[in-house]
DNA sequence: TATTAAATTAGAATCATTCCTAATTAGATC
DNA sequence: GATCTAATTAGGAATGATTCTAATTTAATA
């Protein structure tokens, strides 16, 4: 009896493995990385200068595609304080940010338990919200 | 009996009234007043192009110095929407900017009554809070 | 291995905003 | 009104985060 030739195997052999859709190369996974084990919120100056370390020849254009990329596939987000610099953060869950004045960090800050922010908006019926952001500047006392 | 002159008057006749301790230059009332009557939340650019049919000669520097010195005096606000150019907002009352992607315009939003914005943060106890940010992004429906 | 598409790089360009500097103006004091 | 001083202005140059461009490299697929 003839032999039929199985299909080849899918590969599975893919050396970047995709991240919500995202193909990771090796630049997207230092940033990612990076950014998974920061709390600091840093730019993409900060980002660049710290990837440097494992990838000599990484371009901030780079840095900024890579952020982009992560961004757009909602892995990371980009957080802003008035005109500064973007900032970039790994927490997914829904939260605000505290800028301390005193010492120029940023903070994570979450909603009290059972709290929905739309709840305590006065928004019209119908309303479709894609995206909230919360910015808080002041003093950790 | 000698007469005593009287000490001068302090002058009422201040040609430019401050508001918040702030002199009210030629400029700085024609940016003002132009806010004061604009829902739109307006760039500087938009600004600029709108006073110079009331002052032809105004440079775009003066104008973000009048908006600069309107905000440090908290006669209006400076809003930011991602790294969009700033746009400035009269209503000085607590309030969010909602972005309409539809049709790109901003509304303000108040909060529900009785609401404060701090009661549902979870913030440790005792942080002074000198300023917050909403922002909303969506479609009205 | 050859083909093709996607990603990266370095550097140039963009553009909102800020800075600088000289000229003008306003306010105070005579 | 003249004089002094400080604030404001106009206009142009500089800044700086980000984006764009063109060339090169890498990855996926055949
Ligand atoms: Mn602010
Ligand atoms: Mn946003
Ligand atoms: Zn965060
Ligand atoms: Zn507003």
């Amino acid at each position: 009896m003839e032999m039929k030739i199985q299909p080849t195997q899918p590969r599975t052999t893919e050396i970047h493995e995709e991240i919500n859709g995202l193909r990771m190369t090796r630049q997207r996974q230092e940033v990612y990385r990076f950014l998974m084990g920061e709390r600091s919120h840093p730019t993409a100056n900060d980002v660049f200068i710290r990837i440097k370390e494992a990838l000599p020849n990484i371009s901030l254009a780079t840095v900024y595609n890579c952020l982009e990329a992560l961004v757009q596939h909602n892995v990371i987000r980009q957080v802003n304080f008035d005109r500064e610099p973007s900032r970039y953060c790994s927490n997914l869950d829904e939260h605000g940010h505290f800028h301390d004045e005193t010492t120029g960090t940023i903070h994570d800050v979450k909603f009290k338990p059972g709290i929905t922010l739309t709840d305590i908006l006065d928004l019209p019926p119908h309303t479709v919200i894609k995206d909230i952001e919360i910015t808080l500047r002041g003093q950790l006392a």
